[in-house]
DNA sequence: GATAGTTGTCTAGATTAATAGACAATGTGC
DNA sequence: GCACATTGTCTATTAATCTAGACAACTATC
């Protein structure tokens, strides 16, 4: 299972570029999980057939990336960097479902908004067009690390003053507690992926070819009234979503 | 809103595959929903901060795909080109969850192999380590373009024969009938994205830097024996999933 | 038909990416 | 200590990408 150009020229993604993604999915799949370490870069060079120059600067944006790290004259070392996994299911929250897979989870507001609801926000939330939402933007971090980029509505009529709750307790779910609404559902999550744009590379110190997975997401109270939908963006080799029915 | 390094240079991408990536977001957006027509190449180079050369080759990368048609004199159009959804549930069907999206919706089987089952597969299927399982190879088209590439494992001793009965019927679902079991669930799928591989790419016709959606899941009888766990990748920009409880 | 706005094509030059080779620096194992 | 394998650094050359400008070809509108 040797040899073949794995990589492509003219295709406007850099060989040393491509050859990072390669190795990228190398790691995830396990193909080194013993020694710990990759082939040397030598023996890369011959398998994606380019020059040992080519290897090392895909290694290079790996190592700062804090994939791998190169030791000279002795190899380049797999950075144990587990995928964090976040559970989808009818009760999603947040922090809960980072859990113990960090020491801590947090969410900073980045924005919010009044103004009338209209189009397909309004249609999710069941509100007739003009009725006032609250927009919100928030970020996620986890151990200090930026994961995951969300915009959220809110039908204001019911939640007003949401934004504050949330800037005070440092969570929706508890915002929600705080507005007098305990308990709330998931109702439906659409999946998909994508290139990040440049927003989302800035808040999530992503590089350009950099994949989000986005989510867009329905909450309910317990009789099935929307109170809540939101579209976030996860740093795809960042955060890996388990749904369970 | 106007301005600005969107683009990043040295990055490893080559900024008209950024400019194409963005323009597809751009297009995701509805950015330009009432004309149909794309802003010119003039102004998506003032815009992106480049050379209208460049803007031009991302449009013509575009073209290329299909997802855009340039006329001279015209305009740059934007061809329909919706993504698929695909709906997870418990009752998780390929073909059934194509549905009226489109006319047609078929798999291929590429590979089939028979071999005592390890590891993860073993676990997830709870076989013992050295007991026999079928491993097969599929691809997935919707109106003859293919959407997706599989890896399935079957426990052999109950499902002895299953490759030929999915070249029989075309379906995982009814190859399954066809051996006696008519119903079975989706027990957990897993989701993350990442940059396709060589093969992903050879078999789905994606150029490098192209996104997949990988899902991993579990499917049990209605006693809750697992009957077939499979890795799934679909092609991001022609596939997204729906999540329901 | 004239005009303005848009895409298509060509040439040339500057910048960046990739190849090639030589050799230094450092860790491992004998 | 010594040989060996590996990563790090340097120079030089070739190939690809991006910029710049000029102008042709085409479309829609007046």
């Amino acid at each position: 299972m040797a040899e073949r150009k794995a990589v492509e020229r003219h295709s406007g993604v850099a060989l040393w570029r491509q050859i990072a993604d390669g190795i990228r999915v190398f790691i995830a799949d396990g193909a080194c999980r013993d020694s710990g370490l990759l082939p040397p870069a030598a023996d890369l060079a011959e398998r994606f057939g380019v020059n040992r120059h080519t290897v090392r600067a895909a290694l290079a944006f790996l190592a700062d990336e804090g994939l791998v790290e190169s030791i000279q004259g002795y190899g380049t070392r797999v950075v144990d960097k587990r995928q964090l996994t976040l559970p989808i299911s009818r009760r999603t929250r947040f922090s809960a479902g980072v859990g113990d897979q960090a020491a801590s989870a947090s969410i900073q507001l980045l924005r919010s908004a009044e103004g009338p609801a209209a189009g397909e926000v309004a249609a999710l939330l069941r509100l007739a067009p003009g009725e006032a939402i609250i927009e919100v933007e928030e970020a996620g971090y986890v151990d200090s690390r930026p994961v995951s980029c969300s915009q959220h509505f809110f039908p204001a009529r019911r939640f007003a003053g949401i934004a504050a709750e949330i800037v005070a307790t440092g969570s929706i779910t508890r915002a929600f507690a705080a507005l007098g609404l305990t308990d709330y559902l998931r109702a439906s999550t659409d999946v998909s992926a994508r290139h990040a744009d440049a927003r989302e590379r800035e808040l999530m110190r992503l590089s350009p070819g950099a994949i989000v997975l986005e989510t867009r997401s329905v909450n309910t109270d317990l009789d099935g009234v929307p109170v809540q939908c939101s579209t976030t963006r996860f740093a795809a080799d960042r955060i890996s979503l388990r749904m369970t029915p």
